[in-house]
RNA sequence: CUGGGUGUGGCGCAGAUGGUAGCGCGCAAGAAUGGGGUUCUUGAGGCCGCUGGUUCAAGUCCAGUCACCCAGACCA
């Protein structure tokens, strides 16, 4: 491809709508414009990285055994009203309807419909295990869509479901995705990891994410410095320790605050430390009222709340229902005779002595607070591990970091295949829900993910496999017939041996064309000067600094021994 | 949804106390130059997000509205 004909509008400045790196690069690189928040169209550049991941995630997707189809992405409501997913996925859904006021929805998951092509076709424990995965776009209208193609509202996803007749069957499909995830990621050129995540109230047996490490990741992932323990810090869980505490048991007091209601405030007012305290969280779960107890340096893990609560939603509760449970102004709430349909206690509150808790009236908070004796709750574990903490598996030491979901992997077992009954008939001639998996890679996010990990200020450097053309040739001078001669020639005895190769044949200056190149980040460049009279043409990496000086007809031997071919 | 911010040529921005729009980059033409966004000359391009109001006069003040960005909440 000619740079000269190629539609790549690199823009000089950054963009001001965008915040992070990878968002800046892809639109100063011209992969893609944005339409609307949320909503990208993809350029040329952008569009050959695309279909690069694609065919990376369809070879490894293949290699598996798994077989590719195509849904389509306007889905009927009626599926979604059987597994009752039409409700509950909500204001998520671009809801529309047809002429006939018939409702549809533009698919935010495909569940429903795998699951509906697999009752109407299998019957046999014979058809299986089946695994069949499609790269189509999805449309999920996210409150907020943020960091460009981070999180969008329309997006590809590779999304595959398995299909077994026993729990063993799953364990094996689902390795089967692990396996070839860590392929792919790998091939992509990601630093990732693969680490334990929720399952969901709803369900499921085992779930695992693949997180790309990147402080600009909406995850926290917990790591453990010496095994190789690894979870989403929503999974993390903390454990009952009971602690010797050199403390009497004082007696209660309810001590006058007034405008302290946070625990920064408290902390100064009654000058000690914001672990001393127990913070009250008011929470509406469906349509129960619960209140969550953990101590004032922790943060409530909704999480795990929602998992011991069995519930759909989880929302901290409006001040209208905060002043009715506790009968004063937010930010009094205590565990002493607060109105609620359950409360939670966390391990660490249990544990403690003496605690300062909100009283229930506004401007009051009660000193000397015990579990046991002055309140009684359901005690859990319903906060987030910090670093303070241990190792839920070895004791080590654990670090936590942010993460970029590239792709998830997910035991789905028979939630769906019940709720819709699609039934097999097994060995012994009985009738039995077929037991699923499902397996979900976002390609846009991955693309970002790996411009997040692959840049310098220049700009994007992109892993060889992945890059939207592995080489650019670059006259420097057009004026100069030699020159131009000679990288034409080059540019020929690549694109021959089926190399994806560029040329700037644009009449810019080096310094342009350099910057350009730098920008859009091609794994390797050919740059051919005034040395093309003495036969030699610059040689240089991308990703490294240095040049080497080669002789012209070395040029294919070169490219083909850097891009590893035979 | 809550809180904060921003809307002025394609991009990045400036426009005190209201007087009818400017800069850099880019774009077009020409010339010189030719190894890291070169220089000079000339030129094109803007209902100042939208609507309404105040005023002799609104990019500027007021109200409303829309869009976009950020933080949080939320996310099978």
């Amino acid at each position: 491809m000619r740079v000269s004909k190629l539609f790549m509008p690199t823009l000089r400045e950054v963009p001001s709508e965008a915040e992070i790196v990878s968002h800046q690069l892809m639109l100063r690189a011209a992969l893609m414009r944005k339409l609307a928040s949320g909503v990208y169209n993809f350029l040329p550049l952008g569009l050959r990285v695309l279909r690069k991941i694609e065919e990376i995630v369809r070879q490894e997707m293949n290699r598996e055994g798994a077989q590719e189809i195509l849904c389509s992405a306007l889905l009927p409501s009626e599926l979604w009203k059987e597994s009752k997913r039409w409700d509950v996925f909500g204001p998520e859904m671009f809801k529309l309807k047809d002429r006939n006021d018939r409702e549809f929805c533009l698919g935010p998951t495909h569940e429903e419909i795998f699951t509906d092509i697999i009752r109407n076709e299998i019957k046999s424990y014979k058809d299986m295990p089946l695994n069949l995965y499609q790269i189509q776009t999805k449309y999920r209208d996210e409150r907020r869509p943020r960091f460009g193609v981070m999180r969008s509202r329309e997006f590809i996803m590779k999304d595959a479901y398995s299909f077994d007749t026993t729990w063993e069957g799953l364990d094996e499909s689902f390795n089967k995705m692990h396996r070839a995830y860590n392929r792919i990621f790998r091939r992509c050129g990601l630093d990732f990891k693969a680490v334990e995540a929720d399952t969901g109230a709803m369900g499921g047996t085992g779930s695992m994410e693949f997180m790309v490490k990147s402080d600009i990741g909406e995850a926290e992932v917990v790591f453990c410095t010496s095994c190789d323990y690894a979870a989403n810090i929503e999974k993390a869980p903390t454990f009952d320790v009971e602690l010797e505490i050199n403390e009497e048991y004082k007696d209660v007091k309810k001590v006058k605050t007034p405008n302290s209601r946070t625990i920064d405030e408290l902390t100064k007012f009654f000058d000690t430390t914001p672990d001393k305290f127990a913070k009250t969280l008011i929470y509406r779960a469906d349509d129960k009222v619960v209140a969550v107890m953990v101590r004032g340096d922790r943060d409530v893990n909704e999480t795990k709340v929602i998992n011991h609560l069995k519930c759909i939603n989880l929302e901290m509760a409006d001040e209208e229902i905060v002043k009715e449970t506790t009968g004063a102004n937010v930010g009094f709430a205590g565990p002493i005779g607060i109105k609620v349909d359950e409360l939670l206690v966390d391990y660490e509150v249990k544990n403690a002595k003496n605690l300062i808790v909100g009283a229930n009236e506004t401007d009051y908070h009660i000193v000397n607070v015990n579990f046991g004796r002055d309140f009684e709750g359901t005690v859990g574990d319903f906060r987030n591990i910090t670093n303070e903490d241990r190792c839920p598996k070895c004791g080590g030491k654990i670090t936590i970091n942010r993460g970029i979901e590239v792709g998830h992997i997910f035991k789905l077992g028979t939630k769906y295949s019940e709720k819709m009954k699609a039934t097999f008939i097994d060995e012994k001639g009985e009738e039995r829900p077929i037991i699923m998996g499902c397996y979900g890679i976002g390609i846009n996010r991955t693309m970002a993910a790996v411009i997040e990990q692959n840049h310098d200020e220049k700009g994007i450097i992109w892993p060889v496999e992945i890059a939207p053309y592995q080489v650019i040739v670059v006259p420097v001078v057009m004026k100069d017939e030699e020159q131009v001669k000679a990288a034409e020639n080059i540019y020929n005895k690549l694109q021959d041996i089926g190399i994806e190769v560029l040329i700037d044949d644009r009449d810019e200056r080096a310094g342009v064309k350099f910057n350009d190149a730098d920008l859009i980040g091609i794994p390797i460049r050919i740059t051919v000067g005034k040395k093309i009279k003495d036969g030699i043409v610059e040689f240089k990496l991308r990703s490294s600094s240095e040049v080497i000086e080669i002789k012209e007809d070395e040029v294919v031997a070169k490219v083909k021994e850097a891009l590893k071919m035979s």
